[in-house]
DNA sequence: TGATCCACGAGGATTCGTGGATCACCTGTATCCG
């Protein structure tokens, strides 16, 4: 039997599955093959099934690390509905006995599929457990939590390529939903892939509506949320920035607020009642989502503009999936901007760095200082990227020298990371200022050509759109090029007179075509 | 980064502009304690 046929075969028999699409099979090949592989496919594209179906034709038991408890309760809910072995999970909130059976079943053979958190892996007991059981495939799922909460939010997502090599590297499947071209490498960096098969499926939802409402004042574009919210139809998210904003705008439309400030008996009753039908309305923050698949939600509406096009992008596609006509509608004051920028304008952690480095230096656990675990691998993260701490598998040694030097090369680290988060805010402010396409530049932002105008925007209606579509072939997306000052980059997008670059040290710029033809600022690689 | 508050001072009489200080704050898991 060819190895498709057997796959589809075991989707069929175990899951029920009719069909697998062409790029589910390669990314199961990839692995059967022996292959690491990243998978970048959108949501309710069946991503689960290129992990669980070659995990029944591997030896070894099938390892899934997963963002959120939550999610791994479905999953292994979701498993137990099929005919496939069983499923179990190891985390903080199950009782100590739960645990240890979950434990036992893998490691007798009778589980085939193990759900953790990251943090689950920071621990020695938890990988000297795995190193006995030798699971078969590291599966990383919603992988682009390793770039967006790996580097402060949750660094124990930036030590999971350590915990793979530990395991002696095992396959490893990346999957996520959103990943434009800087997010995949970050993934492929940080998890150590080996020349991965990376299998990229289509990011457009033609039936999204895309627009961007301009206020100047606060109070204008409050106004204009609430007008449009209400006459709108039903159901729908509203993203705020803030916890206090969402709970502000949820009272004036009565509709529910969702943060993670609130008790997580709310939260849970919120998340139900928006999948049930019973609540119309959800104004959240960031918060709400990872987790969502409701078919019918019919807009995605941003109060304010959020950090990134990756997040936004991310966001919006949680409309719209029955198909149907949907709204992504942004409303815009570039004074909200700021907000983002001071959010992701961490400050370096000069001390704590310092801290770190000697206790390394003196050969102590720096989780004995007098620093939280986040602060203390953060540091540590920034120390190993700058090339001064080597992971040994039993420890960290550290290669820094003097460690004032060390925390100052960290701080480059830390400078070049802050100057890309800031550069992704610019983009958004260009895709919220834009008058060129909105569709031709998010997919032109996700490495995705869109030839024509899509006809299905603001901007493609006001007859701007047109106008910007480039007019000969000079810095096609992802030609490689150089310029003086900030180095060498790709170019991510162009319209008529501008091109945006991604440069390696300076992240995303825009630069004008005329001037960059005057001055001869960009030479192609 | 940007909004807001307050003190201050010019110069005008309950005003108005300026500058400095302050504050705003998104994401989850694990663990300990009562």
């Amino acid at each position: 039997m060819s190895r498709h046929d057997e796959l589809r075969r075991t989707a069929r028999d175990t899951f029920g599955w009719a069909e697998l699409r062409d790029d589910q099979l390669t990314a199961m090949e990839g692995l059967l093959d022996g292959r690491d592989v990243l998978a970048v496919m959108p949501t309710g594209s069946g991503k689960s099934a290129i992990y669980q179906i070659p995990a029944l034709l591997l030896d070894g038991p099938t390892l899934v690390v997963s963002p959120l408890t939550a999610l791994q309760r479905d999953q292994v809910g979701q498993i137990a509905d099929s005919d496939a072995p069983d499923a179990v999970a190891v985390n903080s909130a199950q009782p100590a006995r739960t645990t240890n059976k979950a434990w036992d079943a893998v490691t007798r053979g009778d589980a085939e599929y193990l759900f953790l958190a990251p943090e689950q892996l920071a621990k020695d007991e938890v990988l000297e457990q795995l190193d006995e059981i030798r699971p078969s495939l590291f599966v990383v799922d919603e992988a682009h939590c390793v770039s967006a909460w790996g580097h402060d939010f949750r660094p124990d997502y930036l030590r999971l390529g350590q915990a793979i090599e530990r395991l002696g590297h095992p396959r490893v499947l990346a999957l996520t939903a959103t990943a434009g071209g800087p997010v995949r490498d970050d993934i492929v960096a940080h998890l150590g892939l080996r020349d991965p098969v990376r299998v990229v499926s289509g990011f457009d939802r033609p039936n999204l509506y895309l627009a961007v409402h301009r206020a100047t004042t606060e109070e204008d574009k409050r106004a204009a949320v609430l007008r449009w919210v209400r006459d709108a139809p039903k159901p729908g998210l509203v993203y705020a920035a803030t916890r206090k904003d969402s709970e502000r705008y949820a009272g004036e439309l009565g509709a529910v607020a969702f943060h993670a400030g609130m008790p997580a008996a709310d939260r849970k009753r919120v998340h139900e009642d928006f999948l049930a039908g019973r609540a119309d309305v959800v104004v959240a923050t960031s918060a709400f989502g990872m987790g969502i698949d409701k078919p019918d939600v019919r807009f995605v509406v941003h109060a304010s503009v959020p950090e990134s096009v990756d997040s936004y992008y991310q966001q919006i596609g949680r409309a719209g999936r029955d198909g149907e006509r949907a709204d992504a509608l942004l409303f815009y004051r570039s004074e909200d901007l700021g907000l983002q920028k001071f959010l992701t304008s961490r400050r370096f952690d000069d001390e704590g760095t310092r801290e770190v480095a000697e206790a390394l230096r003196d050969h102590d656990d720096p989780h004995d200082l007098d620093l939280s675990h986040r602060r203390v691998m953060n540091n540590l993260n920034l120390l190993d990227q700058a090339g001064l701490v080597e992971d040994t598998g039993a420890g960290f040694r550290y290669t820094g020298g003097d460690p004032a030097e060390a925390t100052e090369r960290a701080a480059e680290v830390a400078a070049q990371r802050r100057k890309l988060d800031r550069s992704r805010v610019e983009v958004m402010r260009e895709y919220a200022e834009t008058s060129a396409c909105r569709r031709q530049f998010l997919l032109g932002y996700f490495g995705e050509a869109l030839d024509e105008p899509c006809g299905f925007c603001d901007t493609c209606d006001a007859g701007t759109a047109a106008a910007q579509a480039p007019s000969d072939g000079e810095f096609q997306p992802g030609t490689p090029v150089r310029h003086a000052e900030w180095g060498s980059g790709q170019v991510v997008r162009r319209e008529a007179d501008k091109v945006t670059v991604l440069f390696d040290e300076a992240g995303y710029r825009s630069l004008s075509l005329p001037a960059v033809r005057a001055k001869n600022l960009l030479t192609e690689e």
